[in-house]
DNA sequence: GATTTATGTCAACAGTCCTGACATATCTTC
DNA sequence: GAAGATATGTCAGGACTGTTGACATAAATC
């Protein structure tokens, strides 16, 4: 009395689905769990501060791009200016974040990581960096490159190019090599 | 006048951090792009019909556990049972999901999609699956595996028991062949 | 000086998750 | 069969995050 819906054909919204498809379904499982549980363990620490992950993302770009603005934190994060004022107010009210006026542009405001705000986005880091060194020690080295191709190719071209100036200067894009 | 924050030693919260840290920090980008370019596909389909992410993974589990009981899917979700009520009851309410008495425990409502609710599932998981077919062409069978061997290391053990009916019975876990 | 740009702010609404408190049927056990 | 445990539901209220729309200000640019 389980499963009698999961063993339909893929008639409806997929014609003719290709073989890929149960390894594209564990895909999105992966994913989701995955995603779940490295998230967790940030979670809980910003959970002593009264923080959620919004304000987590926002002090993890402001971190590894000191002096950015706020249009292009805006950019990175895509999200409305008012949903990142609320969020920038905590973190700027709480002194995890400071600010500086633009040197060539008066209206920027250069958003910097405070000494405190860098303490607790160590703590952060370093949070999920023991769950990515723990997976990256299972994995050969072939197995992290595979890894990071695939998380790549998943993303949108746009986002892609934040990591590009990383990536060997090979064509990941339209040659397939066929 | 930008990143004068983001090369000081790694010294307060992570004592004597391994190399594995510009890779690591990468990695954690690498999760969060690919993450939500990976759901946007999703909500983009999801907007057509008033439906948030909450109703996508519930109608999914429920898409791929027929018959499933509300019991084990707030454990697969991990959400609290107020939260899976107001998901489900809008999944029901517009006729995506219906439910059936437990055969042998009447107590249980039997959770199933209904084959509106499977078209617009196959509709979320083609538009996720055309991502995710176009990564694994660009990655080799080997990055494939190394892809989802890195995921499933990120996840709790817990989590990682769901997959194991399908992964080959070595062993990933306490065993590093040193 | 007029326009555009960078940013901020007030207000209201929606989705999702949480906690706490009760209620109801239905097993299970003594 | 009565008592307790279990599966599920529901009411109430609160928090975070994201959205839209409208308006304000200062500074750059033409």
């Amino acid at each position: 009395m389980d499963g009698p819906l999961s063993d339909l054909p893929t008639s409806l919204a997929s014609p003719a689905a290709p073989p890929l498809d149960s390894a594209a379904r564990e895909a999105i499982e992966l994913m989701f769990f995955a995603y779940r549980d490295f998230t967790d363990v940030a979670d809980r620490i910003l959970e002593d501060h009264d923080l959620g992950r919004a304000h987590h993302r926002a002090l993890y770009f402001i971190g590894t791009n000191g002096g950015i603005t706020v249009g292009h934190l805006l950019e990175i994060l895509n999200i409305t200016k008012q949903s990142l004022a609320r969020v920038l107010r905590r973190l700027i009210d709480s002194g995890l974040v400071t600010q500086r006026v633009g040197a060539s542009d008066r209206r920027q405001r250069l958003l910097l990581v405070s000494a405190q705000g860098q303490t607790l986005l160590d703590e952060l880091i370093e949070a999920q960096r023991v769950l990515l060194v723990r997976a990256f020690e299972h994995a050969d080295p072939a197995s992290l490159s595979g890894f990071r191709q695939v998380m790549l190719s998943i993303m949108t071209e746009e986002d892609r190019q934040r990591f590009e100036p990383l990536l060997p200067p090979e064509s990941t894009k339209t040659t397939r090599a066929a």
